[in-house]
Order: C-alpha cells, then structure tokens, then sequence
DNA sequence: GAGCAAAATTGACGATCATCAACGACGATT
DNA sequence: AATCGTCGTTGATGATCGTCAATTTTGCTC
C-alpha cells in the first residue's frame, strides 16, 4: 500500500490503478516488464510541481492518486488552470511525443501519488505496441474536444454560467453526497485558479460567490462548496440549452 | 489542373498539395495506391457543408484548395467558430477515429478543393501503416496546443487584443504585401463568426473595430481590411508580454 | 502562539459589455 | 423591380466587469 512506500523509489509491488481508459491499460507480459522496469513512483505534497513549463520532457507520468493540475504561465505573471488529471491520466506525453519542451506545468493540488515513466521505456513500448499510439491518439482526441467544448462555452456562456458549469464538473469528481440529499465539495483550487478557468479576475469570482450564495444555490466556507441541489444548479444552465 | 476536373469524380491525375506537414506526406507505393483509390474531389462554393455536426463519420476530409471553418453549434442557435483549416490540413479524423459522429460541422468559407476519402481505405492504411497513426497523432497534439493557447487567450486577454491577435493571425495566411509597406486581408469570415472567434457579440466587435479604426491601426471595408503597420499592431500585444 | 506572506473579500469608480431596437446595405429569389 | 432575409452598423440603457485600494482572513514558518 502506499503508505508502506518511501518517495523516490520503485515498487514492483504498486500496480498504478489503469483503468480500461488509460492508456496502459490491457497490455502484454513482455511490455508491463518493460513499463515496471522504467516506472518511478513518487508521492507529491500539495503545490509540489511535477514538471515546469519550458523544461526539457524527460518521459511521461502517470497519475496514481490525487488530482494534478495543468497550468500554463506567461512572462507578466498569468497563470490559467487548462486541465485536471486524475488518477489513470497520462500527462506529459505530448512535448513527449513531439520531442519539444512541456508547453504546459503540472503540479499537485494536494497529497498526490504521481508515476514517472522513462524515455527509453516509453520508446521501447511505442516501438514493440501499435495499439499504444492509438490509445494516446484517443486520449490527445479526447483532451481536443475537451477543449472545444470549453472554447464553445467561453464564446457563449456568462461568467456565472461558466462558474456554476466548473461547480456541476467538479462535484462529479469532488462530491460527497448528505442524507438530506445535498452535496459538498472540497475545492482542489484556489480561487484565483477559479478564475482563470473561467476566464475573469479573482473579485469578479468572488462577487459572483456572493450573488451564488444569495441566490441560495450555493454555499461557500473556504474551499468548501455545500450544493443543496445539485439539479436546480445545473437548471441555470439547462434553461439555456432547452429554451 | 482543377479547372480541367468536374465534381464528384475522381482523378488520378490530380495530387493534392501534400507538405510536409500533411497526415499523407511520405507514404510508400501502395498506400499512394490505395489512397488514391479511395480519394474523391469535389469543389464546394462558398457556405456549402462538408460534413455536419451529429452526422455519422463516413471517412476522413482533406483540403486541398480554399478555407474551410470548423464550427460548432449548440440548439439555441449559437454558432463558434473553432478552427480554420487550409491546403494540406486534414479534418473530420477524431470522428473517425473515435468512431463518433462528428462533434462539429465543416464548411467551406470560400470556394474551395475537399478530398473525401472513405472509411475502408483510411482503415487499411492505418493498418499497413503505423507511421500514419503517429502522424495523426502529432497533428491532433498540434490542435490540442492551438486550443491551449486558445483558452490561455481567452483568459487574459481583452476583447481588443483578442480582435488584434486574431487579425494577427489572420494576416500571415490571407495577407498581401502592399509597395508601401502595409498589408491587405480579405477576411474569410463574417463580423458574426470573429465576434464568435473572440468570443463576444457581434454588436460588440462592430464596436471595437470601430475604435481600431478611429485609433488608425486598422481600416474595414467589408470583409476587406488594411492593417498600415502590423508592426504597430502587434505592439498592443508585444506590451503586454513584454511589459 | 507570534509573525509574515499570500489569499480572499469588499468598496468605489470608470470602462466595457449585453441587450433591445431601429435602420441601411447587400444578395438571392421571384 | 420588388420582396425577403441576413448582415452590419449605430444608439440608448442597465448590468457586469476590471482596476485600484483597503481590509480581513487564511495558512505557513519560526
């Protein structure tokens, strides 16, 4: 189990969770040798980095536990939260396979468990498994309508729109359910992160907070978020699919 | 030549331009063969429909002549206007691919050249050819960075500077170079589709090219637009990075 | 616990935007 | 030529947002 492992060193005895949506999932003998033997597990505490924007890759990693945030920066201090990765996602794999720099940064958004995958491994794997680079073509493809999906609804929704659409995505991942049918979420963001996945600043956000919180929706302590229906939040933005 | 060729047949004399950059580039003998036998052109007039959104994938579209837009839209009648492809960019593949039906709708800006190659051939090229899936695999990280970038932009910047890096952007494709040194566009779009690319109204976009237009920096006439300095242009983005 | 830095909130104000509406321009059709 | 629908522009208005600033809260280190 995990706690029973140390950082920095490789178990042959964790088996990272590879869920038939990963890309690792349903290989051969000969080549989860190969993936055991250039596989390095390590666990990351909150805000450690796992690999910085403008770096040279040097493999790929593999989420095991926790969640792990895709940034990317600018020179004037902007940061935007692009994407989350869960356990069984692949990342890095792009400035990976076009041989360049990571376009992107990744870092923990709390305790997380993180794989890290060799070049020569992944190399050796790409090179003896046909069906590996289809399933990271499926995966790249499926991150690409992600990000149409995101572009439609930058285009066409308002900022509260937008907002309570991050709230229903996260409380699929992030909710617990009560008794009394309401459901909360621990928050793996900031809310400056909030904002820019949005796409506006900080105290717009937190006004927006406050009219969710008046309006009733939505209940805010800290970084926990209590939706007493879930269903009459996702009516905001149904209304405007069905109208 | 295209002139010499009527819709709907198929032509072994006409190659379509394939870089170095194209999904196509560099296959050997029988894959040229078996391209070529499952390729069909066909000239589309400007606003006609390669493929539409929720339709079944019948095979994979590559451009040979002309703009096409890749849009999506949603029941309310919202349109946005994702991507633009040009010669040599091949669409319609993550449908394919996937299996799905196509998540966006396909249609020429312009009067414009479109293979159409069917689902069998693409099939056994993939098959015979693994080099081809790791081609598509570049292309669609390619689109998934360009979507990065994308959403990077949509968060910080303003609906100015998004209008000017679109212009920007606009120009290196469909500019031409005038003796004294300031360069043409005929826009492919209309104000609705930029408006849509900036991701605002269409009201809001007649506005700020009316105060690019006050500022000198950029003449309209139509879909005709006269950037006297894209130097000076790209400054009011330089800034920001910069600064 | 004290101290500190970053995060978050709140207020004020000017700038920008979305919306509704009216109008002219343009192309396609009849 | 007349009609129709779409596109584009412009105006007016209320809503929202970005910015600057002050303040409080939070989380972390010592």
């Amino acid at each position: 189990m995990a706690q029973s492992c140390t950082k920095h060193e490789n178990h042959a005895c964790v088996v990272c969770h590879v869920g038939p949506r990963s890309v690792w999932h349903d290989l051969d003998e000969t080549a989860s040798a190969l993936l055991a033997g250039g596989r390095r597990r390590r666990e990351y505490g909150s805000g450690e980095v796992v690999f910085v924007q403008g770096e040279q890759n040097d493999g790929v990693h593999c989420v095991s536990g926790g969640t792990v945030g895709i940034r990317r920066l600018d020179d004037n201090g902007n940061s935007v939260l692009l994407e989350l990765a869960y356990p069984g996602d692949t990342i890095g794999y792009r400035s990976f396979l076009t041989g360049s720099e990571h376009k992107t940064s990744a870092e923990a958004l709390g305790p997380s468990v993180v794989c890290h995958i060799d070049r020569a491994a992944i190399t050796a794997l790409l090179a003896g498994n046909p069906a590996l680079g289809l399933r990271f073509l499926k995966r790249s493809i499926g991150e690409l309508e992600h990000a149409h999906d995101m572009m439609f609804r930058q285009a066409t929704l308002s900022n509260r729109h937008k907002l309570v659409h991050l709230l229903l995505v996260l409380v699929q991942r992030h909710g617990r359910r009560h008794s009394n049918g309401s459901q909360s979420i621990d928050l793996p963001v900031s809310r400056r992160d909030l904002a820019s996945m949005v796409g506006t600043r900080h105290e717009t956000i937190s006004r927006i907070i406050g009219r969710l919180e008046t309006d009733g929706v939505a209940h805010f302590s800290g970084r926990q978020v209590t939706i007493p229906s879930v269903e009459a939040l996702a009516g905001e933005i149904d209304r405007l699919i069905s109208a």
